[in-house]
DNA sequence: CTAGGGTGTTACCGGTCTGTAACTATCCGA
DNA sequence: TCGGATAGTTACAGACCGGTAACACCCTAG
């Protein structure tokens, strides 16, 4: 059993990392927190000493995932210094290598999906990420100079968030493969105005 | 508790329509089959006596909301014989009229994130419906007499599609509200060229 | 009137789920 | 060396799940 890392990472982590990475693959409602403490190397009363219940734990997920999102933003803004055009290419291609690499979608819209009771503590926090990446692409699109940006980048988002269900639905020879072709055609349609 | 409804419906169909609307509010895994059995008026042997397991009944689920689909699409071929790009904005205005009464999105979408086994019996069927809504699409918009008739009906698909997820995200003030915006914008992009 | 198919009722099986209690083992810092 | 925090173990509670058995009921066709 000796992992490496089930010694050096603290159990805390490790149920978070576990739980984020079986939530994505199996869905929230379809993983039991047995399952996840037995992955993470630990047992249920060290879950339940980090996390008050479940949902608890499910939120902290989310927030995870999302910070590892913006994360990949940082590096969009590292490779490209000052150039918001290229960062907004860069983001099409990471969009597109998500579709390809991982037949699974977006970790909060999943949950979306499944957490239907409205007064779920998740569905908050989902609107509050969700709005927070909204409001980064609709940036760096005004900063691209582009005119119309608002307009530009709900539809870069929708288009997206589409493809990454479309995957689901239809696995990935379906619409979600023109996804760069569409996303191009969109930008240069824009600039063009 | 006489409903009238549920005497002279039989209770296959009643189960089936009861069954489709729990799934829709309530996501698959979030309905046990008691619950739909006693909001159908009727009892679990019943259901199994029409039905071989809840994965079955969650397949004939699926089958009868695709063919509600294909009834509407039919409704816009009668209300616009043969002027296909009539047809094209009216199934714009049915997009956008899901999105606005309704916050959940499509079965089939939904379904396909709530069942992630993938020799789940649900997902060829749900490949197999999506699949065949694309092709309509498509069909349609080359009928419509428009060039990149496929690459259109892909992009109109996603969005959405996107759309439908983003309503469940962030409600109905999010990107989705742009929907039609974006959508006649492309139609009238792709009819230029 | 009667036979039989469709339906309703009750009770149950085995399994899984979230969450808790009580106790033990380990490790680290003072 | 000792004390306290952290973590592991076992067992359990209570609810819910999908699915089945056995039997009583009705309604209609013959």
């Amino acid at each position: 059993m000796a992992d490496g890392i089930t010694d050096r990472v603290r159990p805390r982590d490790r149920i978070l990392e576990t739980a984020q990475d079986m939530f994505h693959k199996h869905g929230i409602k379809g993983v039991g927190v047995d399952a996840i403490t037995e992955a993470a190397g630990t047992n249920k009363m060290t879950l339940y000493r980090h996390f008050e219940s479940k949902d608890e734990l499910i939120v902290q997920c989310l927030r995870a995932s999302a910070a590892k999102g913006a994360a990949i933003w940082d590096q969009f803004e590292a490779e490209h210094p000052g150039d918001k055009l290229a960062q907004l290419h860069a983001w099409i291609r990471m969009a597109a290598g998500c579709l390809a690499a991982d037949g699974r979608g977006c970790d909060m819209a999943n949950a979306a999906v499944e957490l239907t009771e409205t007064d779920h503590p998740a569905r908050r926090v989902i609107k509050e990420l969700k709005e927070a990446q909204r409001d980064r692409l609709v940036t760096l699109c005004r900063d691209a100079g582009i005119g119309q940006a608002e307009l530009l980048a709900d539809t870069l988002s929708l288009l997206f968030e589409g493809a990454r269900v479309s995957v689901q639905t239809m696995g990935c020879e379906g619409p979600s493969t023109q996804f760069v072709r569409m996303a191009e055609g969109l930008i240069s349609s824009f600039r063009a105005r």
